[in-house]
RNA sequence: CGGGAUGUAGCGCAGCUUGGUAGCGCACUUCGCUUGGGACGAAGGGGUCGCACGUUCGAAUCGUGUCAUCCCGACCA
């Protein structure tokens, strides 16, 4: 291809509104461009780097035994009311009606629409395992798209939908998965770990996360999720279901008697513990939630944090936050009491679901709330000044320096970028929609599902918050939209021009994806551009063509070696 | 949806306090000159100043409303 007519624009400085270094270089570098609030227009360079992904990803799920096909991206609504998600899935399902008042969605993932292909395709246990998948648009009407390719709200995926007749086939289907997304991912350039996570709105029992890690210091991270790792074993796990032991910290507040004492504007545990002069481990700090519009009181020692998606969890919820001051005075006010946030225990709270952390549980001679503003019960114990509640959960963010639960050696945690994800669901869809087969013992089963997704578009911008350096993005070689780029330094220089010409000619006889500069530009503009576009590897063909030199610079480590261009060609060629 | 900020040419910005014929850099067009790290000169084209209403002889500038965008929180590939 020639950059004189190649459809791209350069911009010279990042766009104003971006601002992670993926979203930035894609723009600058004339890939993408934003159409609306998290729309964007792939152009020419995006969209074969696009394709290169998707093309990877066809590879490795036909070669694992799925088989792509093509679901509609507009879906009926009665397929999502026959699963029950009509209702729950919430403000993110783009609703929309047709001309005769039917309501209709932008598909932001596709069960419904597999789980009926299956039920209509499937009759017998003779037809399983089979695996079906498709690259198409979704759309996710998210609450605030940012961080350009990383959370759009129409971007490229990869869905696939595994059938089984048990379980044990569905382990194996995941285990395929699992294996099919390490090669995806490694084939793209791109390291990633594995990590356990909550299955959230898909549903479904088992689920990992495949995360690019981005923990580097740069001030603009775009890794959304904390993961957190064993330091020795293989231990991993989103933030959102990690679990850990805790280290011994003192639990027993060492008053002598139980009492209600004065504890003047002390709204924050920090405030209390320094007022009392005591650790805000010997605190139960109480946080008041709605989830799913049902208030919940959730116990927690004072040196922790609520991790909201367990504590949903904990209630098979859907939507979690934590409690308006208008919703605490309605609260107080129906048990009796005025308190504010800051002074809330559980003690004669009525029409409200108690749940405890287990790090409650060792307390002695604590501080809770008793409902009064500006005072404390000190030197509590269960059983005796405050019941225990009866619902007992794990619902605490883990922190860095706690313990694996697998090896007991140290926690650390680090940013992650999600490009993958697998799930085990279960019946969950084809019970709801009534998907059967029918077995070898002649009995009426629902599929055994499992599903999987790729993010293509996000996979493509976490490649280049990996890959990039202060001139622009480093492609990795098996997802660049060009491989070589060949620039004459002086379009006025016939040797220079002749020379480049042939080499040009002779990768694109050779099936080589090659661009020449051919644009009447400047040296510096156009090598500035192939810094920033980020093409793996430059020949250029300068003044030391007269010596029968070119210069071949590979961008991944900016090493550039003078060799003759015939060997420049050999050496792309054997790449 | 809550908190903060911003809307002026394709991109990046100034002008607004103190109202008076809309500017700069890049990009674009033509000519000249230049060609190893985003040159230079000359001449051009391009904007209902987000939108609406109001105040005023007169509004990019002041007021009210509205829409959009960006950042921080809840969501997820």
């Amino acid at each position: 291809m020639r950059m004189s007519k190649l459809f791209v624009q350069t911009l010279r400085e990042f766009p104003a509104d971006a601002e992670v270094i993926s979203h930035k270089l894609l723009v600058r570098a004339g890939y993408i461009r934003k159409l609306t609030n998290g729309v964007y227009n792939f152009l020419p360079l995006m969209w074969r780097v696009l394709k290169k992904v998707e093309n990877i990803v066809r590879e490795e799920m036909d070669a694992a035994g799925a088989q792509e096909l093509l679901m509609p991206f507009v879906q009926p609504s009665e397929l999502w009311q026959e699963s029950g998600r009509w209702d729950v899935y919430g403000k993110e399902l783009m609703r929309l009606k047709d001309r005769h008042g039917r309501e209709m969605c932008l598909g932001p993932t596709h069960e419904e629409v597999i789980t009926s292909i299956a039920r209509e395709g499937i009759r017998s246990y003779k037809q399983l395992p089979v695996n079906l998948y498709q690259i198409q648009s979704k759309f996710r009407d998210e609450i605030r798209p940012r961080f350009g390719l990383l959370r759009g709200r129409e971007f490229i995926m990869k869905d696939a939908y595994s059938f089984d007749v048990d379980e044990e086939g569905l382990d194996k289907s995941y285990e395929i998965m699992a294996k099919a997304y390490r090669n995806i991912f490694e084939r793209c350039g791109l390291e990633t770990k594995m990590v356990q996570s909550d299955s959230g709105a898909i549903g479904g029992s088992v689920s990992h996360e495949f995360m690019v890690l981005v923990n580097e210091e740069s001030e603009n991270n775009a890794g959304e999720n904390d993961v957190f790792y064993c330091t020795k074993c293989g231990y991993s796990a989103n933030s959102n279901h990690a679990v850990s032991i805790l280290n011994e910290v003192e639990t027993d507040g060492k008053f002598s008697k139980a009492e209600i004492i004065d504890t003047p504007n002390t709204h924050s545990i920090e405030e209390l513990a320094a007022f009392l002069n005591i650790p805000s481990t010997v605190i139960c700090k109480a946080l008041i939630y709605v989830i799913d519009g049902k208030y919940v009181l959730a116990l927690i020692r004072g040196d922790r944090t609520v991790e909201e998606t367990k504590l949903m969890n904990v209630f098979a919820g859907n939507d979690i936050r934590i409690a308006r001051n208008d919703e605490i005075e309605e609260i107080m006010n129906a048990s009796g009491f005025n308190a504010v946030a800051g002074f809330i225990g559980p003690k004669g709270l009525k029409n409200i679901e108690i749940v405890a952390d287990e790090t409650v549980k060792d307390l002695k001679n604590f501080v809770i709330g008793c409902n009064q503003n500006d005072k404390h019960l000190v030197g509590a114990n269960w059983g005796i000044d405050v019941e225990l509640p009866q619902r007992i959960a794990d619902i605490r963010l883990v922190e860095e320096n706690d313990k694996c639960v697998d090896c007991g050696a140290q926690l650390k945690v680090t940013k992650g970028i999600e490009v993958g994800n697998i799930f085990k669901l279960g019946t969950k869809y084809s019970k709801a929609m009534n998907a059967t087969f029918t077995d070898r013992d002649g009995k009426e089963k629902p599929f055994i599902m499992g599903c999987y997704g790729i993010g293509i578009s996000r996979t493509a911008a976490a490649a280049v918050e990996r890959h990039h350096d202060e001139y622009g993005i480093k492609w990795p070689l098996a997802i660049a939209p060009y491989m070589v780029i060949v620039v004459p330094v002086s379009d006025q220089d016939e040797t220079q021009m002749k020379v480049a010409e042939e080499i040009y000619n002779k990768l694109l006889a050779a099936n080589v994806e090659v661009l020449i500069d051919d644009r009447s530009e400047r040296a510096g503009v156009k090598l500035k551009d192939a810094d920033l576009i980020g093409i793996p590897y430059r020949i250029t063909v300068g003044k030391t063509i007269k010596d029968n030199l070119v210069e071949f610079k590979t961008r991944a480590n900016n090493s550039v070696e003078a060799i003759t261009p015939d060997e420049a060609i050999a050496r792309i060629l054997s790449l």
